[in-house]
DNA sequence: TTAGAAACGTAGCAAGTGCTACAGGAAGCC
DNA sequence: GGCTTCCTGTAGCACTTGCTACGTTTCTAA
């Protein structure tokens, strides 16, 4: 693995963490045990590095996605999906993140707003693929994938508000809604 | 109307017009024909006037909701929801940057995290009433505007990505799941 | 062995950040 | 007149930002 994928791991390790919003190359390198010097030099820009980072974690979140068991049917895999979202603290983070990229891309803002745009597509071939697999049929399971990752995204906005059990509560009116 | 009041809604205007991530008090203080010295002399920090701002700009978009004519269905009640929040550019700003306000505040950081928190109560609060003038009962409201939010700013989060006609479908689906 | 490239440390720049110190003008009150 | 209180302009502080200039070390290939 060369060094500059080194960094890209621990550099998107470092913003799950801190967050992405505010994130600056300095105390980024320093607990990465190198400089801002560095930095720049292995990636050229801070975009750069922003873009790479927010491909690894989405590469990353979409692994578990990946590895999911199929569900028996569309109300299940709403609930296991969301399982899987609040059960790995790792796919917390990595949708915590994508939140924040997106929201600095709202105005179309670069390298946010492509590398949403590049996110949001395999995300969704990811999702769809899931329904697929637990029986959701080819022409429908686009569509419900993408209604899914709205209501997640739009739970996970609000994170910091509402307990669990609040949470918990709109995925199941969702999954009761959409699976019957 | 005080001075202060005044600063408020041109604050506002500036901030729903440039995003609120990255706002700073000098080009929003030329923008406002003062200078950031009076910004921190009203407002006694910026935190404060963040608040403010952001307070104002859920005022703003409550009232439009509030002046909704109520839908003879749930199904209804949510495409005209969405036909306000994408009619009125006035709404589509103060949703962007409660979309903006959340991601800033999804790490606990203040006064991001407290202004959503009154903000999204009062919203939820909001919806809910229309819903109950559209006919949904009192005891399915909450849980049926919670899921709405939660969608609508799912939808909102991607805005820059899909066209306006894959946001509606994901609404319609929603409409669909939900009225029956 | 030696040339060349890749990797890295030190120091610094220009710009921008929220906020403050200090002084002065204007208005009202006794 | 004096005196206080609100308001405001000028200047600046201490700090952070992404990024660069410059020089040095380390490694590799001929």
């Amino acid at each position: 693995m060369s060094k500059r994928d080194d960094l890209v791991e621990a550099a998107t390790d470092y913003a799950l963490a801190h967050g992405l919003i505010g994130l600056s190359l300095r105390p980024l390198a320093a607990q990465l045990g190198t400089s801002d010097r560095m930095l720049i030099y292995h990636f050229g820009s801070k975009d750069e590095l922003v873009s790479a980072v927010l491909e690894a974690s989405n590469t990353r979140s979409m692994a578990y996605i990946d590895a999911m068991e199929p569900a028996g049917s569309l109300r299940q895999a709403v609930l296991d999906l969301w399982a899987t979202y609040t059960e790995h603290e790792q796919v917390q983070r990595c949708q915590r993140m994508y939140v924040e990229a997106a929201a600095l891309g709202l105005l179309g803002r670069e390298p946010y707003a492509s590398s949403i745009r590049a996110s949001n597509t395999l995300w969704i071939e990811t999702l769809s693929a899931y329904l697929q697999r637990s029986g959701v049929s080819a022409g429908r399971a686009e569509g419900v994938a993408n209604l899914i990752d709205a209501t997640f995204n739009g739970v996970f906005l609000d994170r910091p508000l509402d307990d669990e059990a609040e949470s918990r509560q709109i995925i199941e009116d969702l999954a009761a809604a959409l699976g019957g």
